[in-house]
DNA sequence: TATGAATGAGCATTCATTCAT
DNA sequence: GATGAATGAATGCTCATTCAT
């Protein structure tokens, strides 16, 4: 009762490993400098250096190619994400000192300079692509949960009650900025809006400002 | 003699301003179930009860067919804002009263019950495609302005000084939080997040609250 | 027993003549300018600053109006041959004096002033449609009787027996050689090739010169 | 990263030159018979036995199949008239003897024996086409240099000095008096007209005959 | 495993022509 | 006679995918 499925290659060999390899490369550099709808899988193969065929021995579609894509991806930003929560920045909070809001900001930014093209096609892939809407959502729920344990960590600092709340608020607040700025290019001067935004998430959860 | 360009109709026929009428009404079901890339300018026709070549007399492709689409929602949009941001909503401002946080969400949530699949649609181009990146630019900051003029009206209650990075960081806030919301489907209560995302613009606006 | 045919206006009114006209003129124009092929009815109805249906109210179609614009300038053209080799032009034949040949290739060239753009069209279908081919061909019978005429008046100066197939011959050299002029631009300098045509004319024609 | 520019097949394997081969001939074949503006790609792939994908797998459009059909035609024929012109014809020139007015005629009649149909479509997007007609320029450039060596190689017994201007109303001459043999099917009897023809080269090139 | 030629459904778009007003 | 919106067959071309070598 085997699958009548194409039969994709799990890379054992290293030449193997080195073809996946080299579509996932062209794969990120297409799908940032056009878009994943002119990218078309011949391009991405002579891209890569590789015949069609190969790139259909090694990904179902151009769509599971994005999906792994957006997998690895994922996972660098979230480690990212990961080590940039976990610094313990709030020594003395308040407008002069570090606080949270202003550490979120910058973390935001740090993480966009990472692809932020690829991040571009995604998030538009998210928002007219059911599956890539489920992705980004799950992606979401995993950087809340770093979030949310962020703010448990400060708890007694934090006016918040809501911490889950406080945390998608947060999230999708930075979020957008930090696209209006890396994304679509900052109409006005960065410092201002990250000023503001830092701002906003600090009165937003501290206690007594 | 005049210019012998491709003409587009411009319509003094009434049954050519009904045909030109039935094309974007298709047009507006079409993108907003199939998304842009799956809905064909034949299916638009179908769809219209008009035939493939009247399309193309009425409008130059499917881009522009939906380029005029997201004008004409554009501007519905604009006065729905320009209406709601008119309102004088602060008499006694606090967590208990009404407050600019609070309209804020509700105006937005509001905003977004109107055509929220268009509006998905629109904004994946706006993040794919750089002609549509440019028009919800030019949208945003008109929203932007209104907002501006609101904070001016109430300068003397809030605290902040930027008003107008504070202005396109609020918008940007809600508009995340209520996509969210309307278009991703909220996680967890909707109340929960407009809640805090209410309580995150207050204290970020108001004065000593 | 009528026929079903769609009728075309024969024009009797003041208006419809110059509507006529007009359409012509534009026909004329579009023809020259980007040929036939690149040239489409609504294009000229436009060019004419007339509507499409009145476009087929004059003519039965786009084919048709090049076929009565052809009809026109040939005739136009065959006036302008008769007028030319009516001339006596051979006073005192010799490479010094005047002679038929250099006569030809003069009037060939003065022939070739007029709409040479539309000349070379109708040339490019005469060779890939049938029934301008036909056209082409009558046009140049009667050109070749004109010229048969010639020859015959200046017969006893002649060395030629055969008068149909010289004049035939001398038809179509210079033609082409004016083509290669006129259409293509001489390759090298056209006195060259004009002295060189006309010395060729000259001895085929003249006896012992 | 090699190029991502739309690659066209450069065979490798036999099948795609055999396919190749087949599109080339399917082309000879429709292009002569109906046309180049009635030829369709999806005619000549289904006259060529083979999928329209694979017809533009080779060739970039039907303009550069015809391109590609010419240049091997082209380079046939340019065979044919480097042997032809190279024959060593002038043994005792006069009318009754061999003479280079003569061979050429003949030689032009046999050249054209040679897809002449397809040198009619050839002729006439040289005539309405600007590539087409710079084809045509070229390949007329090196047919009269081949005849200015011809000429060159019997100077001694002509008469005429520019060599080049009469190589070239010489080339025009026979190639517009053969094509009204045979492409638009000869009037009168065509031994008349190529006695002609033969007669006028003959004057004009021979001295004192 | 790798290759790349072959496939053909499907899409955007054009344009000659009709006909109701 | 004039108008111009409507029509839809037809065309050029793309691209995801298959499969024989």
């Amino acid at each position: 009762m085997s699958s009548d499925k194409r039969r994709i290659i799990v890379p054992k060999q290293k030449r193997s490993e080195e073809t996946r390899a080299k579509i996932l490369a062209a794969g990120v550099d297409l799908f940032s400098r056009d878009g994943f709808h002119s990218t078309t899988s011949k391009k991405i193969a002579r891209h890569a250096g590789i015949s069609i065929g190969s790139f259909y021995n090694h990904f179902e579609d151009k769509r599971n190619l994005l999906i792994e894509i957006h997998r690895i991806h994922a996972s660098k930003v979230h480690d990212m994400i990961g080590d940039a929560l976990k610094i313990e920045s709030l020594g003395s909070p308040g407008p002069g000192g570090s606080n949270i809001g202003r550490d979120i900001v910058e973390q935001s930014l740090k993480l966009h300079d990472f692809s932020p093209e690829l991040h571009r096609e995604i998030t538009a892939l998210a928002y007219s692509d059911p599956q890539f809407s489920e992705m980004s959502r799950r992606e979401e729920e995993r950087v809340v949960e770093l979030m949310v344990g962020l703010l448990e960590r400060h708890r007694d600092q934090l006016r918040v009650d809501d911490l889950e709340a406080a945390a998608r608020v947060v999230v999708h607040a930075a979020e957008e900025v930090v696209h209006s700025i890396k994304i679509f290019g900052a109409p006005i001067e960065e410092k201002r809006l990250t000023d503001a935004l830092g701002d906003m998430l600090f009165r937003f959860l501290y206690k007594d400002s």
